[in-house]
DNA sequence: CCAAAAGTGTTCAGCTTACACCCATGA
DNA sequence: TCATGGGTGTAAGCTGAACACTTTTGG
């Protein structure tokens, strides 16, 4: 093989996954405690070194899957950060990624293995490097595209009610909406399925549960049509 | 110095630019022809490799200046390309940036030295590797920000008349807005100050000259003014 | 029977859109 | 004098925002 670029640098290129989860109440963030150097004993995201054999989004994917045991979850690359000294231990590009998956599907063998715990979003230790900045541009991701794009079904489970949806919003956005209009704008979208079947857990009386139908919506989409939820 | 990470792959890193112009009437987008393998001869974006004692941010600026002797212009990170393949020379993970520059002001000498070219956006050649996908990402984000950002004033001169900013968010978003519309809705975010002075070059009458104030720009958005220009 | 959450319609204000004519001037 | 592009106002429709009461049922 002919190498061309032999003359130059060659770099660690590591990927970090912001990983959010809702659980009915708030927006949540997955977090791990180092054990190992540096900042070992430092609250971090989760992260891993490129592999010779794999791209960026597969390396984010192994990540992912390696802390929670989830594949096939939403991820998305955020930004890549190359600051020169922004690992004290030694030169690391790194590709920021997250994450939005159901709360209640990872695996908490995984988690403890990592020393991986949930925290609320506005209240969470300070964390290695440059991982706050990275978390911060992910929410602010996440709030942008939750309002153009329906990705906020991906942190609920496949059924839901109009309430826990509402509440899920309310938390991404820190801002409260009005019940009637927030149902009849995301019932507008016509991209709901409602069920028969009522969720009792949060009320007496019981919520119908829906669900986000993908493949309306790619149809709709094809059309021109905008999912857009106003803030 | 401790490594810690000596067990890790390490991999070339890139950065390649994608570089927008208006000249007036069409958006234009500034490409060169390899001169060296692999793929010499074919057009491409211009790139360069990361150095070790640069961040990625600098790269890219030392980039851009190389090719249109421009600093301090609008320059954004767009994504990160990690594919095992995408360059069959060797592997190497590439981080695109778009630049957004004012057309008459580049060295015309470097371009030549680069053998570069402006192209307009909708008739270009076919670019190697994975450009052609970095392309179209810089235009949906562009147009995406163009749309909720004054970003647009990037892209012309200091002074510059309603009919010609009209004409750039046209070229932008590929469609026509009625003029008294535009003006209105551009006028109504008070964040344009007028000259005396017309410009005389595109009509008889003369238009009026603008100047976008960054200031007051920047002061409205503290207090959460928004900038939306619907499309 | 009562507390707690689910569910439901209407009105008003503001913004977006559509639309047509006069003005200034160089050739 | 005329062709060319610059500049201006108004009305209709739509969308977002505000707002209060009834229903259901477990405890």
């Amino acid at each position: 093989m002919v190498l061309y670029y032999s003359e130059y640098n060659k770099f660690l290129v590591a990927v970090d996954c912001i990983i959010f989860g809702f659980d009915g109440q708030e927006l949540k963030l997955l977090l791990i405690k180092r054990n190992f150097p540096p900042a070992k004993g430092e609250w971090s995201l989760m992260g891993g070194f490129l592999k010779k054999d794999e791209s960026l989004d597969n390396a984010a994917a192994r990540v992912l899957f390696k802390l929670t045991g989830l594949q096939k979850v939403y991820l998305e690359q955020l930004y890549s950060y190359g600051e020169i000294d922004r690992d004290p231990g030694e030169r690391v590009i790194s590709a920021a990624y997250y994450a939005l998956i159901k709360i209640d599907e990872y695996d908490e063998k995984l988690l403890k293995k990592y020393n991986a715990k949930w925290f609320l979003i506005n209240d969470f230790p300070n964390l290695i490097f440059d991982h706050n900045i990275m978390v911060n541009k992910a929410l602010k991701r996440l709030k942008r595209k939750a309002q153009s794009q329906p990705i906020g079904f991906e942190l609920l489970p496949e059924k839901f009610t109009i309430p826990q949806l509402q509440k899920l919003y309310e938390t991404i956005f820190q801002k409260e909406f009005d019940k009637r209009n927030f149902r009849k704008k995301i019932l507008g979208f016509q991209v709901l399925q409602k069920f028969d079947e009522k969720e009792k857990k949060s009320s007496k009386k019981g919520a119908y549960l829906y669900r986000f139908d993908q493949d309306k919506y790619n149809r709709l989409i094809e059309n021109g049509y905008s999912f857009e939820v106003n803030v």
